[in-house]
DNA sequence: ATAGGGTTAG
């Protein structure tokens, strides 16, 4: 449609029809015809109207300039609208704003302050819009000290009146990490917009962990009594609070929801689906991921984004069939290409499939794309070839100089060598990330104390524990404190597990008491086992896993009375489980195993194989092997 | 007739 109307245009432009009008109104049919390459996305328009204004000699035209300058601009052309700004003469104050302000678009900030000085160099003031423009470069370049030069510029100016200022000198504090000055602008203003009032509710989300209180609600009720109502901007900023955690914000997100449909606000407006995207993910992560189809399907126009927003609900709700699906149907159907982040949210779906083909397929695509020298992308793929079974190709990408590691590029591969039981290659790696300066986290404590647990590396382990925790900062979370009592609890010091379990920093979580009743059944101590097993169901009392689990250790023992309990107990609460399974894949065939499965055509042959290998397991002295029924 | 701020999708 752009091209199309692009041409049409065209044509007139050159027509015989311009050459009997008057100068002025030449100057202001380009104008319009600039106005049209803008709104239709249009350089080559912009570039056929430059040169009729060229070849007309209107090139002085103040008026035209100011529009070419904003054409180029928009185009990502910062060049030529230098090159505009320099052939005029008579340089306005429009004329200078404009030129800042693609800069700002542009993202070259550092030649913003340059131009500044020349324009106060020169007999023109900067006004309201040149100082909204500094305020937004002070802000994205979180330079507090100039952020400050233009306050205080715009209060002696009188130009701190204006919302527009007022809104961008209040987005610089935020983008700055100063809430405190947010407000005090905020509270300052003889008037404010619904803008401000979003500038106000993005930098208190943006301030951190103040997101979920109080004091977010009462900003938004201020804004209803105020008489402001929420827009798309509001509630995208909003949206992304609700479904976190359920317990403080109930129902809130399904609330926005349905003011967005009262107030007929459009999902995807402009092209830009930002608010319906802001909606997938809310119920994504509240675990309504069908009410996110239903928002996603309803969308009139699905982009890049809200195709990565329903692929990523559908990998955290673990449902790896669905998102690889529409990964494809993406691509297949609609002809988008996915971008970094979509990526990023679809290799997940290959991990809980072992689907290392798929993976692959991926990594390809990637490097097609030049997209493998990013982060999130190398870890996303650390990750997956690790959990596909493949350390080698896991370790490749980790070694490749093509992008910047970070911690959690450490951590991936510290759990990938944990994974595949390679212990002390993981502390190795870990002494090596601490060398070169890195910095471990709570997530690095993890995965490598897992890995030391499934090595019997406890002595390791324990040092490991109290050094991260004395020397990086890391506070010890309930995640970190459970692989501590695995870790022991492995090793066969069920009494010390339980020490810990009494003396640690953080509430007891059903991971830690988990992990100790797996550490007693495996020690075959009943004592441990039935207190494990009381606390565990005591604070999960709705997780069926937890119940199968205690069913099993009494019918390993043939306590079929006290099997048959567990299970009413069960059956009253209305539990069920979802049977687990295994599964892999072979020649591009998936073969999935359930308990005691002989449905499948080899089944006779593999089960003698399995035994077989427990046979040679058992002779190699391995610590425990759970033989199949 | 010409110019400005607010979200950036894991």
């Amino acid at each position: 449609m752009n091209f199309c109307s692009a041409g049409i245009t065209f044509t007139l432009l050159s027509s015989r029809y311009y050459t009997s009008a008057t100068s002025s109104d030449q100057a202001l049919n380009l104008l319009h015809f600039l106005k049209l390459s803008i709104t239709h996305q249009s350089p080559k328009l912009a570039q056929q109207t430059h040169a009729r204004i060229l070849a007309l000699g209107l090139h002085q035209n103040p008026f035209l300039g100011t529009k070419l300058i904003s054409a180029y601009s928009n185009f990502k052309n910062p060049t030529w609208a230098r090159l505009v700004f320099d052939s005029v003469e008579l340089k306005n104050v429009y004329l200078w704003n404009t030129l800042v302000n693609g800069y700002v678009k542009n993202g070259e900030y550092v030649e913003v302050f340059e131009f500044f000085k020349g324009m106060c160099r020169g007999d023109l003031f900067p006004d309201d819009y040149t100082l909204a423009s500094l305020a937004k470069v002070a802000g994205e370049t979180g330079d507090s000290a100039a952020g400050k030069l233009v306050h205080g510029r715009s209060i002696r100016s009188g130009f701190a009146l204006d919302v527009v200022v007022s809104n961008s000198l209040m987005s610089m504090y935020g983008k700055c990490g100063s809430f405190g000055d947010v407000r005090k602008v905020f509270d300052e203003m003889p008037q404010r917009n619904v803008g401000s009032w979003n500038v106000l509710i993005a930098g208190y989300v943006g301030c951190g962990d103040h997101g979920l209180d109080e004091g977010m609600w009462k900003i938004v009720k201020c804004m209803q009594i105020d008489g402001v109502k929420p827009d798309g901007f509001t509630l995208s900023s909003l949206l992304p609070l609700c479904g976190v955690d359920g317990r403080k914000w109930p129902d809130y997100g399904r609330e926005f929801h349905c003011y967005i449909v009262k107030s007929e606000m459009e999902l995807n407006l402009d092209s830009d689906a930002h608010l319906g995207c802001c909606l997938i993910d809310m119920y994504s992560k509240s675990n309504r991921f069908v009410v996110a189809r239903r928002v996603f399907d309803q969308m009139k126009s699905g982009n890049v984004y809200t195709w990565t927003a329903i692929i990523n609900g559908y990998t955290e709700n673990g449902a790896s069939d669905e998102a690889l699906n529409l990964f494809r149907e993406m691509q297949v159907r609609d002809g988008i290409e996915p971008n970094r982040v979509s990526l990023v949210s679809v290799l997940p779906a290959c991990n809980s499939h072992a689907s290392l083909i798929g993976g692959k397929q991926i990594h390809g695509f990637a490097i097609r794309k030049l997209l493998n020298n990013d982060v999130s992308l190398c870890n996303a793929l650390i990750d997956m070839y690790s959990k596909c079974g493949s350390l080698d190709l896991a370790r490749r990408v980790f070694e490749d100089d093509s992008f910047v590691k970070d911690a959690i590029s450490w951590s991936s591969m510290i759990s990938g060598y944990g994974l595949h039981g390679r212990g002390n290659e993981a502390v190795s790696l870990y002494d090596k990330m601490v060398l070169e300066g890195v910095k471990p986290d709570g997530i690095t404590l993890v995965g490598l104390l897992s890995a030391c647990g499934r090595s019997g590396l406890v002595d390791e382990g324990l040092n490991i524990y109290s050094s991260a925790i004395k020397n990086y900062g890391i506070k010890p979370t309930v995640e970190i404190c459970a692989c501590v009592v695995d870790m022991l609890g492995r090793s066969g010091q069920l009494d010390q597990a339980l020490e810990f379990i009494k003396n640690m920093p953080v509430q007891p979580g059903p991971s830690v008491w988990g992990a100790l009743v797996t550490a007693s059944v495996i020690h075959g101590n009943s004592t441990m086992q039935d207190l494990a097993y009381r606390y565990l169901i005591e604070l999960e009392p709705e997780n069926p896993s937890n119940f199968i689990s205690l069913s099993n250790v009494y019918a390993s023992s043939k306590q079929w009375d006290v099997v048959a309990k567990v299970r009413t107990m069960m059956k009253e609460k209305g539990l069920r489980k979802e049977p687990g399974c295994s599964w892999i894949s072979v020649n591009r065939t998936t073969h999935c195993f359930h308990v005691a499965d002989k449905a499948h055509p080899f089944s006779n042959s593999i089960h003698e194989m399995l035994e077989n290998l427990i046979f040679v397991m058992k002779d190699a002295k391995c610590s425990y092997v759970e033989i199949p029924s």
